[in-house]
DNA sequence: GTCTATTGCGTATGGGCTACGCACTACCGA
DNA sequence: TCGGTAGTGCGTAGCCCATACGCAATAGAC
């Protein structure tokens, strides 16, 4: 069974005494705690080496994001990064955080709940699509910094008149959230395919639509659901960028609708 | 804009004649392409390394899965293993496969679209739940492995008798088992909070409800409605394991059946 | 019985993260 | 005014990783 390891904080890190429970370079980002005025002044800021991240991110892609790599960005030596992040994985918090940033204010003539809402879903796509390295990033603990919280207070806030209870409107979020993220992973996966081999997402399409193809027909009658799907030549073509996303959360608020509707 | 070159095959990678545009020990591992039979007798077989990942990735993550790792558990030398597979990105793609597996069989007695849809989804979440590791990989090209395909089979023939035509089939298919892997990643993640350092699901949810509480307590009214869920004790209890996924299943599929409904 | 494709694997290269400790700096408190 | 000291940048070094390359041994093909 399970065991996964991955993203968890280690043991030996150490907390700050904010009573947040977070590490002390996350609670010095958050502005909860001072940075101590002795010393020599610091010839950097965890804000620049937070864009420096973002930026090579921006470019490159997530994996190119080193330690070595922010730090030749910013003409200093790798570890003198550890001076203001207390590990790699830490960098990443604070450039998903940076990334995500404050939320656009609601129009205010966006009303009802669902309009709200998918006025909210769409915004955040909007966030991930100009940074697609954000689904990229390996998950850690559950989210807890300024600006994820502000987007959530935001979409609670669009639920206000769903008369749902609160629990229910957390629920809604994440479902809203998840499919929002996971329509963007799917769009990342044919932007890097795009970028791998093939050129035009048509392109892609037609060479996934040939693979499943050649492995479909060596039994015959063994897909023949798939089969008909392909025949209906449904791969052939990359959907406009938007046709997934513009089904999907419809079907999604919908189904939301049923139970407000049912209240 | 953009970029993100992970996950993405590089231009190098040896490709096989089978048409399927796959790599060599893809095609070998799916049985269409023989392993030549001159020089001596194999030492290991691509089973045996998959196993092998398989169940180091189950005992600790994905990330331990290093091609050292793999080798020092089949007792060889980290090279040998380059003779099965190409590069460590096929190892993961064949550890995917293997550990999604043949679907189950639908049994008889669940009839209907919504219902035969609502067990897919199950089912797949069952072996999600089984294999936490799997939605921590790293999502690279579309997937097209035999088990992948037998799901997908399985889950038109789900929606035979929704009058959906193959595209929108697809379409829901794509969003039900989107949501399935995102419920599961959530989970994923508590799992990983509580072995890093609480113990307990509450406790962990005790700890990060006290997170959000010191983060919004700072500035009071910037987060009216969070506080308001925070007050409501929503946090305070980690929900049952079931609850947010039958919660949004059930959401998704009364969302669909609307979409059926007006067809 | 030779030929040769294929095997395992040793060596080496080029990354990556980060513990540790040194030399230096500039604020604090007296 | 002037140490003391907490902070600074950063060099070194240890460890783990993936994998290119090439060599000697092997066993089926002819």
């Amino acid at each position: 069974m399970a065991a996964d390891g991955e993203g968890a904080r280690g043991e030996g890190t150490a907390r700050g005494e904010g009573g947040t429970g977070l590490s002390v370079s996350l609670e010095t980002a958050w502005g909860l705690r001072e940075r101590p005025s002795k010393g020599p002044k610091p010839g950097l800021s965890l804000d620049r080496i937070v864009d420096a991240g973002v930026a090579i991110a921006a470019s490159e892609g997530i994996g190119a994001v080193t330690m070595g790599r922010v730090a030749k960005a910013l003409g200093v030596s790798p570890m003198s990064l550890y001076r203001y992040v207390s590990a790699r994985d830490e960098l990443y918090v604070l450039m998903q955080d940076a990334a995500t940033g404050t939320p656009p204010e609601m129009p205010a003539d966006v009303t009802g709940w669902r309009a709200r809402l998918e006025w909210w879903a769409r915004a955040q796509r909007e966030v991930f699509r100009r940074n697609l390295w954000l689904v990229r990033m390996p998950i850690t603990s559950p989210p807890a910094s300024p600006h994820y919280l502000e987007w959530m207070e935001q979409g609670l806030a669009a639920l206000d008149d769903s008369g749902l209870e609160e629990g229910r409107k957390l629920s809604v979020l994440m479902l809203v959230g998840g499919f929002v993220r996971n329509e963007v992973v799917l769009m990342a996966d044919l932007d890097a395919a795009m970028r791998a081999g093939g050129q035009e997402p048509d392109e892609v399409m037609r060479r996934y639509a040939r693979t499943i193809d050649a492995l479909t027909s060596t039994e015959p009658g063994r897909f023949p659901a798939l089969r008909r799907t392909l025949a209906a030549g449904v791969l052939d073509v990359a959907d406009a960028e938007d046709t997934e996303f513009e089904f999907g959360i419809g079907r999604v608020l919908d189904g939301v609708a049923v139970l407000v509707g049912e209240r």
